[in-house]
This record gives C-alpha cells, sequence and structure tokens, in this order.
DNA sequence: GTCTATAACCGGATAGAC
DNA sequence: GTCTATCCGGTTATAGAC
C-alpha cells in the first residue's frame, strides 16, 4: 500500500464532504454541522482535524486552484501546433470541469468575494502564460494561423468552455427546460464545437481573414 | 415631478447601498450594518423598509436578472440581420456589465447558491427563446450564415463577452500583473473582437465552411 | 420615519469524558 | 480519535421612545 497518501479515512471523508458543502454554498454559506453531517461524522472533529473553518476551506480552495492550472499547464508543454493545442485543451478542460463543477463555481465565487486570497496563490501558482504567446507567435510566424492576440484567444477559449458550466442552472432552465439529457448533450457536443469554430477563426485563408 | 416613481429617498439609499454590499460579499457574506452603514442610515430602519435580509435580497436580484434579460431580448427584436445583431447585443450587454459589474457576478453566484430561486423567476423573466431560434433559422435559410445551433451560438456570444468580466480578478492578476490600465484596454477591445470572430466564423465563404 | 436599546437566535469553537 | 455538552461572540430582528 501507498503509505505516502496515507491520509486517515476520517479526513478524506470530511474533504470530500467540505467540497460538495462549499460548493453549494460557498465559505459564509456553508455551515460546519451540514459538513459534518455530509460526512456522518461530528462537529468537533471537524475541529479536530482542521482546526477551524477558514483552513479547512482554505485547503480546498488552493487544491482546487492548482488542479485547474496544471491542466491548463499540461496542455500548453504538450502541444505546440496551435490546433492540436486547442483540441487538446479543450478536451480535457472541459472534461476536468464537468468532472468536477465545484472548481470554476468555486474559484469565480471565491475570488470575487476575497481577492486577496488569489495574491496569497498567485506566487506558487502560475499561468505559463511565456509558453502560450511563445507557441502563439511560432503559429502565427509558421503562417498556421492569422495572428490575434494571445489574451483575447485564450479567454475566447477559457469564456466558451467554462460557461455553460458556471451558468449551469441558468442555462438549464432557460435553454434547455430543465432536461438534463439535452443539457447533458449540448455539453457534450460542446467541445467539438468549440474546435471546429477556432479552426475557422484561425485560418489565414478564411474569408475576411485575407487582407492583403 | 415624476409621481409614479416616488420611492423615498432612504428606501433608494437602501437599495443602493445593499446591492454594493450583496454584490461584494453575498448574501450571506453581508451583515445588515454594513448595508445601513452604507447607506448612511440605522440598521433598524433596514428592516423598517424590507422586513428581512432575505425579503431586501430577493428583490435586488430579480432587479438584476431582469436587466440583463431585458438587454438581451430587446437585441433580439431589434435586430433580424445576425451580425448586426452580435453587433449590437455585444456592444450593449458588454457595456451594461462592465457598469454593473454586479450583475453578473451576483447572478453566477446566486443561481448556483440557490437554484430554487430560479424557479420561481423563471415564470416571468423569460429569454425569448423563439424569437432568437427564428432570427438564427431565417439568416440560415438566406444564405447569410453557416449552419450553427443557435442554443451554441447564444452560449458562445455570452460566455465571450461575460467570462473576463466575472473572472476578473483572476484576468486582472494573472493575464495583466495588476495593471488596470491594461485589463481596460482589453476590455475596450473585446466587443470588436468578438464581433470579427463571429462575422469569420459564421460567413458561409470561410474555409472549412465549405462542405461542397 | 428614524433612532437606541435589547431580545432572540444561530453557529463556530472548545472542554472534557470515553 | 471520536463523542456530548456547552460557551460565547456576533447578527438578525423587534420593542418602544421620539
Amino acid at each position: 500500500m501507498d503509505k505516502t497518501k496515507k491520509t486517515s479515512n476520517t479526513e478524506y471523508l470530511i474533504l470530500e464532504a467540505a467540497k460538495t458543502i462549499f460548493t453549494k454554498k460557498g465559505l459564509e454559506g456553508a455551515r460546519m454541522q451540514e459538513i459534518a453531517d455530509e460526512a456522518g461524522i461530528n462537529k468537533a472533529l471537524l475541529h479536530y482535524y482542521f482546526r477551524s473553518k477558514e483552513k479547512l476551506f482554505e485547503q480546498i480552495f488552493e487544491k482546487a486552484l492548482r488542479e485547474i492550472f496544471d491542466t491548463i499547464n499540461a496542455s500548453i508543454h504538450q502541444e505546440q501546433d496551435i490546433y492540436a493545442f486547442i483540441a487538446i485543451f479543450t478536451k480535457k478542460y472541459m472534461h476536468i470541469i464537468r468532472e468536477n463543477t465545484f472548481i470554476p463555481n468555486f474559484i469565480l465565487n471565491e475570488i470575487n468575494r476575497n481577492p486577496e486570497r488569489i495574491h496569497n496563490l498567485v506566487r506558487f501558482i502560475q499561468l505559463d502564460k511565456p509558453a502560450f504567446m511563445q507557441m502563439v507567435e511560432k503559429n502565427i510566424q509558421e503562417g498556421k494561423m492569422t495572428r490575434v492576440a494571445p489574451e483575447h484567444l485564450l479567454i475566447d477559449l477559457l469564456g466558451m468552455s467554462i460557461f455553460p458550466i458556471v451558468a449551469r442552472p441558468l442555462v438549464h432552465s432557460y435553454l434547455f427546460n430543465e432536461d438534463e439529457a439535452s443539457y447533458q448533450r449540448f455539453l457534450d457536443e460542446r467541445a467539438a464545437h468549440i474546435v471546429s469554430f477556432f479552426k475557422i477563426v484561425l485560418n489565414p485563408k478564411s474569408k475576411e481573414n485575407n487582407h492583403e
């Protein structure tokens, strides 16, 4: 058995429960009692393991942020062709956030509530911006894609992927009349949709991209 | 003077203050005392006017949601040409959410915290989905745009516009190293970027859109 | 309508037995 | 390590004077 990850079962149960509750309710909205119930243990134990609500929260938050950035960076380092990058990134990224819808919700909620938290984290979790910039520039130079600001490209990619998930209740309700199957099918198609959009938009030969 | 909107000055002050505080802190995080201070009045008055924190919150939340959907619907009804629609919508929409960053943050936070709230509102605040569908279909029929699912198109549009604003602290910090001017310039460019993005992507003559 | 004072409640944290 | 019981601070909400 792996001795290194010998976190007690209780500790694990608490972390899972806390993730669930914090995601739904946020830091302030969550109740220690609720987390205890979810974990099937008792309130005092939470404090035994994590000392305070704040500490418990931070542990989870940090892990979530790390997970996101690791995924993004892995895709950047792995691929040098912009189209392959977009395909891999979108697929992996949408997969991870669909499996853990708590991550983007959580992050978006908390960075806005408590922006100072960002500054504590920014030091050791960094998006590899230079690598991304460099890849984009290289693809432009090689004539593989039209020139666009890498910042816009990145935000386009993130916004298109994340939005339908963080706005789930609205999309679910307004667009699909509470039909879960339709909503899931929509998400299934989405990665392919995004990839094909970028193929067109970045293609130097696309109409409107020819400025000569 | 307009007699119909004769809401007392105090009531107005409270609503503005509450909007500010709820936006920053959310329902649970906000303190009635803080709202009272912000409004320059006293705690008891909040209850005199709005009975409870919950009631005060709901009034503001509902108004925010209405504002967003009104903007979307107005653009839909106003324009029948898809490109004109996108141009107008993006400009108006980005403007309204930049002036009131509280709206998208607020909505995204709260719909995830308390999805039941949505169901009470969905009855009388509605996106005019049929009108949007119809406009898209018409533009496809007339050969003005390539065929895409209207649902994806709408989410693309919303995601690209909203994301950089709801993720402000992250974008601001990671992408622009806390430089406010760069961030604002980025948002200034963004509407134009989005419009040109869709011009290319939807153009039936763009490379990859020619399936014949 | 607006204030001060206070009641009533809730929830995070701790003490201490097992 | 885990539990029960309890404390204590903070926050919503109300009573009642002006």
